[in-house]
DNA sequence: GTAGTCACG
DNA sequence: ACGTACGTGACTACA
């Protein structure tokens, strides 16, 4: 049987520091309990212990202050933040069933010890959990310790066990006392022995065992003369910390394992705390069900409707009546493809196998009549499917959810309900209070409570999209942008698949053959495919010096590599197989298996992925396909026109650049870009103070890389790092660039300022972002929100004028009468398919529309050119 | 499922 | 003292 306890002060304050920012919408903070909840999940699920307890500190001075009043006298209060959520967390500890050990006097930890002691004479196993290495002491036969770190705001855990610590610190657990008294421990002011470090205490226990043997040997010659010193002089430091530091086993609890037995959660004390707490997901990662008085109230606010199954056409008629009298519906289409349309209070399901499904499908979509859903892009695209050329899009509450908050990882709709309605999901009359939008019944009973979800939810979001200045970014840009990716994914891009498959085949043998050379010269064959395993024959074998590591052991990215390129022959030859392998699993391999029937490859675009408004690219991503390299480039010449078609490809040359001399106002750089200037070589010119006829190649590379940087917020040890210079000629380089563009500094000033006041930084269209990142305890998670305060109002604009490029480009197009279709959009790049001789023609309309899409105070210039293929008109 | 790596703008 | 550029997605290894 095994135990877990858990030293809940440490915990909490992991949590507390390591997620960021996080507050119930009445700014009541919630972080650190949220942090606790998500730890304790990924504990129960490692562990899976039989008995759970949490132990806590109390304010109360304990026997160690009376013994010493130096003992954490110069601890931090703890923060007001975190001192209101201890309350929080309580409580949802009683919730959860779980008991809570404290007592006035006595630390958190010696609660552990004495209840590790219980477990042990119980014949029970236990494992403590906590950030605290103090406890490493307890660890025996019987005991583990769960150590909790946090890195980079991701939460790790270690478990160590007697041989995992000895393998670690090379003597016995206990002696960690003996440490701790040598080395002393600042954030509770517990002295050790002053200028004694880790390093050295740890060299004396290795050759002494002990706090008592250092002593006893304190005239060894082994011992250098400044370390006796300090050991003589700060004897009596040592032994009162040694006092301080041990966890004292005795503390006057009557614990028994048996009557901590992990318990099931009070379900509805959790659900309400959880509400309030505002922590959806976690009701649903506790298997949360709503209280009977809540589904009750649930069903009493929710809307009711009046449901009619559609068979015939007379039904057919009558939903149409209704739809055109509303004017406005809400409407879903299941998988399978039953229809359910709201209008007013009436509810019409229409199977697809119902008389005349086909034709009412069309005179729903094909007609003015306004409709609202749930991912309309992915609807039209199957609509598209079936013939149907939808028209009349309002509203997507998948959209609207995204426009407020484009950070989130999904938009559930069920989750949409919960965060916009206070309920926990749309019931209905109909159903038995089963929750679940996702498994309903059947088809039709899922296409209703969609269809319901959206006609509730849509008002609200509304009015949060008005308040927020977004409703026109969705009316305007989104809702119109889904029926043209709909159309792009439908038409797909043309694919060589022979091509394709000779490419891989090419590869396949290149590979083989450095696989070869590879293995040759490591001296044995092994895995060049994983880090692990190429780390140890390139460090540990061949004995080349890592210049870097990762958090599991060392680094063998690119970067790295280069580094060490002249150093070894095996080192150029991994490089050349990393790059052939990713050409033929991603590429060669990958695109191949996703060439449909048609001999086409048809993207999705997402369009609630990015936190900056631009589009992605899944299954397959064709917004990342090679060009930087001249093999890799080979790739673009298999994604070809059809008989007698071209590819137009155009690109907004410099977009981001042009864009934030416009937001900056920047004089200089302004002037750069309405002179038709290379703007990078007046750059170099303008920083280096140097004609612009004398900059060189490498002047022109470092200015493109600031360039670069700044509009991702650099700093100067990356940039240094990137063009390889010291950091003081980095920075020195930035400063020369901030005089010269002073706008941009003043700029880059704003709009942190702007951000930290609002809370979220805004693109020109009015697209937002909010950054809780810019209120974090940790200067790193600042300093990463000061940087998309840079950034994202640049490339958020970018991607706003480019996606009304791309409406402005479908609508022109039909309006030509040309046959000119879209197929795909790389950020800064369309790309069309049309008649070859229509070329010319669809290359002015999209350089047209592409430049008119922005109204700036630089030029928006294009270039459109066309080929055969990608590479051809590139 | 996560980490490392690498492809793109 | 620390950690180090913004935004993505796919593949492989490995726990």
């Amino acid at each position: 049987m095994k135990l877990m306890v858990i030293d809940g002060n440490s915990l909490v304050n992991r949590a507390f520091y390591g997620v960021r920012t996080l507050t119930t919408r009445d700014g009541t903070p919630t972080n650190a309990v949220f942090g606790f909840l998500n730890i304790y999940l990924k504990l129960l699920a490692d562990e899976k212990p039989d008995a759970l307890c949490v132990t806590f500190d109390r304010k109360e001075p304990t026997f160690r202050h009376l013994k010493y009043d130096g003992y954490k006298a110069q601890r931090k209060a703890m923060p007001e933040e975190l001192a209101a959520q201890m309350p929080i967390l309580k409580q949802v500890l009683d919730a959860l069933n779980v008991p809570r050990y404290e007592l006035a006097g006595w630390e958190a930890d010696d609660l552990i010890g004495t209840i590790a002691g219980a477990c042990t004479a119980a014949g029970w196993s236990c494992v403590a959990v906590t950030g605290d290495k103090d406890s490493f002491q307890l660890i025996g036969p019987a005991t583990a310790v769960r150590h909790v770190k946090t890195r980079m705001g991701q939460t790790e855990t270690v478990l160590y066990d007697e041989r995992r610590f000895e393998e670690e610190y090379g003597f016995a657990p206990p002696f960690m006392v003996d440490l701790k008294a040598l080395m002393g421990d600042s954030s509770d002011n517990i002295p050790g022995v002053p200028g004694v470090g880790e390093k050295t205490a740890m060299d004396l226990l290795h050759r002494f065992g002990s706090l008592k043997g250092v002593y006893a040997a304190i005239d060894s010659p082994d011992i250098r003369d400044a370390v006796r010193k300090k050991l003589t002089a700060g004897r009596e430091s040592a032994e009162l910390s040694y006092d301080l530091a041990t966890i004292r086993c005795d503390a006057p609890i009557a614990f028994d394992p048996e009557e901590n037995r992990v318990r099931e959660p009070d379900n509805d004390a959790l659900y309400e705390l959880f509400r309030k707490l505002e922590f959806t997901k976690l009701t649903d990662r506790f298997g949360l069900k709503p209280p009977a008085e809540v589904v009750a109230q649930t069903r009493a606010e929710e809307k009711t409707y009046r449901d009619c199954a559609v068979t015939d056409a007379d039904g057919i008629d009558g939903m149409l009546k209704a739809a055109y009298e509303a004017g406005t519906v809400s409407v879903a289409l299941s998988d399978g493809g039953t229809l359910c349309l709201i209008a007013g209070d009436s509810r019409y399901t229409l199977a697809p196998e119902a008389q005349g499904y086909a034709e009412a499908l069309r005179r729903v979509f094909q007609s003015p009549v306004k409709k609202r859903g749930y991912e309309i892009k992915d609807l039209h695209r199957r609509l598209l499917e079936q013939g149907v050329q939808a028209e009349g899009w309002e509203f997507d509450c998948a959209l609207a959810a995204y426009l407020l908050a484009p950070t989130d990882s999904a938009y559930p709709l069920d989750g949409l309900c919960g965060r916009y309605l206070g309920r926990p999901l749309t019931l209905d009359a109909a159903s038995d209070g089963q929750l679940s939008l996702l498994d309903g019944p059947d088809e039709g009973e899922s296409a209703r409570r969609e269809a319901a979800a959206v006609d509730q939810l849509a008002p609200e979001l509304e009015r949060q999209l008005e308040h927020s200045g977004l409703d026109r970014l969705l009316r305007e840009v989104e809702m119109p942008l889904c029926a043209v990716l709909a159309e792009m994914e439908h038409a797909g891009f043309l694919a060589d698949r022979e091509a394709l498959k000779r490419f891989g085949v090419l590869l396949a043998g290149r590979i083989s053959e450095l696989e070869r050379d590879i293995y040759r010269m490591a001296g044995e064959e092994f895995n060049i495919n994983s880090p692990k395993q190429l780390g140890h024959i390139l460090f540990d074998k061949l004995l080349l010096p890592p210049p870097k590591k990762t958090k599991t052991g060392y680094s063998t990215g690119a970067d790295v590599l280069e580094k060490l390129y002249d150093r070894h022959p095996i080192i150029p030859a991994v490089l050349e197989y990393r790059q052939y392998s990713k050409l033929k699993s991603t590429y060669a391999d990958g695109l191949s298996a996703v060439i449909a029937e048609d001999g086409r490859i048809h993207t999705k675009f997402q369009m609630t992925v990015t936190a900056t408004g631009r589009l992605s690219s899944v299954e397959p991503n064709l917004q990342n396909i090679p060009v930087r390299t001249e093999l890799g480039g080979e790739l673009r010449k298999m994604f070809i026109a059809g008989p007698g078609n071209v590819l137009v490809d155009a690109d907004y040359s410099q977009i981001e650049l042009r864009l934030l001399a416009h937001i900056s106002g920047d004089e200089a750089m302004r002037r750069a870009f309405i002179d038709g200037e290379d703007i990078h070589a007046v750059t170099a010119s303008q920083v280096l103070g140097i004609p612009l006829e004398q900059v060189t190649k490498q002047q022109r590379s470092h200015a493109k890389a600031v360039n670069f940087g700044i509009v991702y917020g650099i700093s100067a040890f990356s940039l240094a790092q990137d063009i390889h210079v010291s950091v003081a000629e980095a920075r020195a380089y930035m400063e020369s660039y901030l005089e010269k563009y002073s706008g941009v500094r003043e700029y880059m000033k704003k709009v942190v300022e702007q951000a930290k006041q609002d809370g979220y930084v805004s693109s020109l269209y009015g697209r937002r972002r909010a950054l809780p990142e810019l209120a974090s305890h940790d200067r790193n998670t600042r300093a990463f929100g000061e940087r998309v305060a840079l950034n994202m109002p640049i490339q958020g604009t970018a991607a706003d004028v480019m996606k009304i490029a791309m409406i402005r480009v479908s609508d022109a197009l039909k309006r030509s009468g040309l046959k000119a279709r879209l197929l795909l959009q790389v950020h800064d790049e369309l790309i069309v398919e049309c008649p070859e001789e229509e070329a010319e023609r669809t290359a002015a309309i999209l350089a047209e529309e592409m430049t008119g899409a922005a109204d700036l105070s630089v030029p928006l210039p294009v270039e459109a050119k066309w080929g055969k293929s990608w590479y051809d008109a590139k």
